[in-house]
DNA sequence: CGGCAGGATGAAAAGGATTTCAACAGCTTT
DNA sequence: AAAGCTGTTGAAATCCTTTTCATCCTGCCG
């Protein structure tokens, strides 16, 4: 299956480390602390942990021979102790792929701050692997568990027979006192009509997604609403509905313009669909923004960035989905627990694709 | 910053659990279940441990209260003991991107298997970052670390004052004595000009990645070889170095349509590249794969199935790279080490661009 | 000089689970 | 009936750290 590259050095050597092993046998323990600085536990952990007490000479000591030992206190035994493990679960369902992962690396960042370390779980979309997950965490008594996944309509939530704070992050549980947060597709969809408008267009298109997409339907209500308050509809009658691919919206780009020749932006779904309409809107011999602006939604740079022209879109804030999510585990851990569903918004990225 | 969505229902509750609160007040330990079955922790422990020397009837008692107050033994306390955390640390410096998560979803399947979880470490290229997560590892006596990262040149170890095993994933150590695992590019390279040659390309030139990458040196080797066996070199002298941007790809197909009038076939570094050249190509009246046939490098599939036509390419299998990792990093937890790079071959994936 | 306040230190318990070894009950064998 | 054996069970030690509370010592005041 696999093959062995040959090496000149290092092939003989069969210990893990090599030749950079230490002498030491085990990790030095408080108490061979306590035995080097000639003291008891009791007071090297008060000086390693700054509890007062302690004079400046025996501090000293221990910190020296600490030092001299590499000490570094086990975890384990303090969480045992403390009863907090420091640790959340992160389930996600996503494969941890375009969407979760800015927000996991958004709450990892806000959680690390507070010196809390993330396990990983993911679900696969599979309830009993999610089951087996859950359970796991209980044994290592977590501190909190954040579920994060794909962009979905809101899910069960998650079943415990402990009670733990759970956040949802961009999957929103259906129960309506578990806390969950998620971007604001609505005011997303807003922004997008706001933007165009402002630049003078007034016969604008919305290609997306299925409308059984929640975001979907939301991104399309932000917009209509926003064209109502100028007293206009979408062109087209309505959102035109298809699969998340550019080729939906190269096909969607023709359809357009063969129903409204005045066509002059289309909004669309995703970055993926409004690379396709650029493309489609070139073929058809329409340039991009000169005769049809365009906005997409996502902000994925791969997309947005190798589109032709790159593409004016919104953003998401995931990271800061999750680190929102973050620190509403953090509260709820900490005893301030929220429930409901908060909105963070997004964010109008503007490039050349709505250029006046 | 945020808005928080008005609910009907659930705006009252301030607690974690709302009306899911259990009676319970601390989760049961193995004292509670001895108690209420009336034996002692030794014969608890035994019982759900299926050590034997126990009578089935004490067994079947201790079960049923064990079931009764939703014991489920505290890992912490087990780890202490045991000396084993039962955890690896998972490092990354790709901020967990397009290459990433595929060796680290294989990784975490092939360790969830051995009931050991995975703690999340964004080194994000930082080395202080990257040192602060190592000790936090160590504090948290994890078993094993992995690394792994962006796809780069080999990378210098880190840097452990303990004894703990490591493997490298994706991105190799500069220290031969480490276990690294990376995807065979050269081998890669030679698949994908192979298969060119199978299909009867002669004129076949090569459009990749900078050179200051190992990768792209190795795919470009790769390709050589094989020319070479069959008599053949590369159209254009040799490789053409650029970004890996669908923009260089574009500029590359026109590059060698001008040297090469004969081009029958180009292989790319990635699928992006790939993409670029597909468009570039059609643009220049040129068909794929009539006139010229195109592999790329990645199967990334948001390229391959989106470009026009659909690209055969290289697959790494990061998921396997993955998780022979993780096996790695078990054999060595178990005391069997390995030392040096293993490399995990790449498998050619046929799609329209290289149709006969 | 005796008593006392105050600071520094250490013994011991706690946290939850596992394992060893001793004790014990019940049975068989001589 | 005594000795030996087998099969169950539990007391106690162990893993490592933190915290409480008692103890001890020094120096100060009366």
């Amino acid at each position: 299956m696999a093959r062995r590259q040959d090496r000149a050095a290092g092939g003989t050597n069969g210990t893990p480390d090599g030749g950079k092993a230490l002498k030491r046998k085990t990790t030095p323990t408080i108490s061979d602390v306590a035995a080097l600085a000639g003291v008891s536990t009791a007071t090297v952990s008060k000086s390693l942990n700054g509890r007062d007490g302690i004079s400046p000479t025996t501090r000293a000591k221990v910190v020296a021979a600490a030092e001299q030992l590499g000490f570094r206190s086990n975890a384990l035994a303090q969480s045992l102790l403390s009863g907090r493990s420091y640790t959340v679960g992160l389930i996600t369902n996503d494969s941890f792929g375009r969407f979760s992962i800015p927000v996991m690396l958004g709450a990892e960042d806000a959680l690390q701050a507070g010196q809390i370390a993330v396990l990983l779980c993911d679900g696969r979309d599979d309830p009993i692997r999610e089951r087996h997950y859950i359970r796991t965490l209980a044994a290592r008594r977590v501190d909190g568990i954040m579920v994060t996944g794909r962009r979905a309509d809101p899910r069960p939530p998650i079943t415990l027979d402990f009670p733990i704070p759970v956040v949802y992050a961009m999957c929103e549980s259906t129960d309506p006192r578990d806390a969950s947060i998620v971007p604001d597709d609505e005011h997303g969809g807003t922004l997008a009509v706001e933007h165009l408008l402002a630049t003078g267009r007034t016969s604008i298109g919305h290609v997306t997604g299925p409308s059984d997409f929640r975001a979907v339907r939301l991104r399309a209500a932000g917009a209509e609403h926003a064209l109502r308050r100028a007293g206009l509809s979408l062109a087209g009658g309505g959102p035109l509905h298809g699969s998340w691919s550019e080729e939906w919206g190269r096909q969607a780009a023709t359809i357009l313009l063969r129903a409204r020749g005045d066509l002059d932006a289309v909004f669309c779904g995703s970055d993926q669909i409004a690379r396709g309409v650029a493309d489609g809107l070139r073929a058809a011999g329409c340039a991009v923004p000169d005769d049809v602006a365009l906005v997409g939604f996502d902000n994925w740079t791969v997309m947005t960035e190798a589109s032709r022209p790159p593409l004016t879109t919104i953003d998401m804030n995931l990271p800061l989905v999750g680190r929102r999510a973050a620190e509403t585990l953090l509260a709820s851990i900490e005893g301030t627990a929220t429930s409901g569903t908060e909105l963070v918004p997004c964010q109008l990225v503007v490039r050349e694709s709505t250029r006046v």
